[in-house]
DNA sequence: ATATTTTCTTGCCATATGGCAAGATTTAAT
DNA sequence: ATTAAATCTTGCCATATGGCAAGAAAATAT
């Protein structure tokens, strides 16, 4: 018997009706990515995007000074897009990388398009998925600005606490806008609260 | 003579026919906003979004200690949206406020849908904007980590030049991340190379 | 034109975080 | 199991930026 297909969970029956859902899930393609495969690298145009059924992924960008900055945590249930990149195609500025064996689903950009402008409600749900990130992202803004680091410190750990099995000090740091030094310091301080 | 329609800039004719301008022109109410004037303030919901045919508007936050944080800045030619309060129908955590007198181009929430899955052009254009949006906030989210204040103050003089004769510095600073007189101390230096 | 309010600059010192390097610890490779 | 490599912690000191308050300058109101 077969267990119910993962998509079923981000396709959810109260916004599809079955028959867009016979032509939304078989659209997608099960896809697996070793650890520390890259699934876009800089330079190159996003062809595709991903929802990740198992496995952790890590978005990152190269700034000038050649140092490694973390922009994103993705794991189960979440999209992977560079959202730009695949929608503007153009290249991207940004790599993305599994940090661990990843089972993703994925769909490329001429089939999204397709689904995009014949089902409303595949319509609405990828807007507010954009809509979703957006607001995270600026989130994440104002908390740089707002806010001290031990605080995006605690917030993120909190939101997902499985990224300090998963992540490193080093890569968690950049996504705080710190140090790994600093936020070695940083927990240790957290630590004795 | 009519002069041609402001929106005509905003709706090109290669990407529209004829047909679609003459149903989407007629659906922006033109609206005028005086100096100080909010278009949008915390905890309402989002009904419209404008484009600015002259003057400038900025958006901000008010984080947890009270303060006043520019999350934007807007003028000729710019959308006005808070992305998430319009398409999530959610209470905003921003405020919209018209900086100088303005004239503007505004459009409901029930006619963007509308036009939103009638017309494609309409569509891709609208997803297009989200999508730039997206990544100029991703841009300053990653300046604020991997660049000097005073970078991204070069930066967003460049970009934006008039803003310096019609925001304060405070409200400049905010925007970069900084206080008010670490901006004037960096200006002093910035004029001083 | 004058008064009032707001904005901008500057000095002094405080704080958060960075840079570097040495050890300690953990993880991965043979 | 042993070795090698990567990661994490910690000390010392440097740097970017903040906080506060006073005065200067500019904008606004009367």
């Amino acid at each position: 018997m077969d267990s119910p297909h993962f998509l079923l969970n981000i396709f959810s029956a109260d916004k599809f009706s079955k028959e867009e859902l016979d032509i939304i899930i078989p659209k997608f393609k099960k896809v697996d990515f070793a650890k520390n495969s890259f699934l876009l690298s800089e330079g190159k145009t996003a062809k595709h995007y991903w929802f990740v059924q198992s496995g952790f992924v890590r978005s990152f960008a190269i700034d000038t000074d050649g140092n490694d900055i973390s922009t994103n945590f993705y794991t189960t249930g979440d999209i992977v897009i560079d959202w730009p990149s695949f929608f503007l195609r153009a290249p991207t500025r940004e790599n993305i990388q599994a940090l661990t064996n990843c089972i993703c689903w994925q769909l490329d950009f001429d089939t999204f398009q397709t689904l995009f402008n014949t089902i409303e409600a595949f319509r609405e749900q990828g807007r507010t998925t954009l809509v979703k990130s957006y607001f995270e992202l600026k989130g994440h803004s104002i908390s740089m600005i707002a806010d001290q680091a031990i605080d995006r410190y605690k917030q993120l750990i909190k939101q997902k606490p499985q990224l300090l099995q998963n992540v490193s000090l080093k890569q968690i740091a950049t996504y705080l806008g710190i140090t790994d030094t600093s936020l070695s310091r940083i927990r240790k301080e957290f630590a004795s609260e």
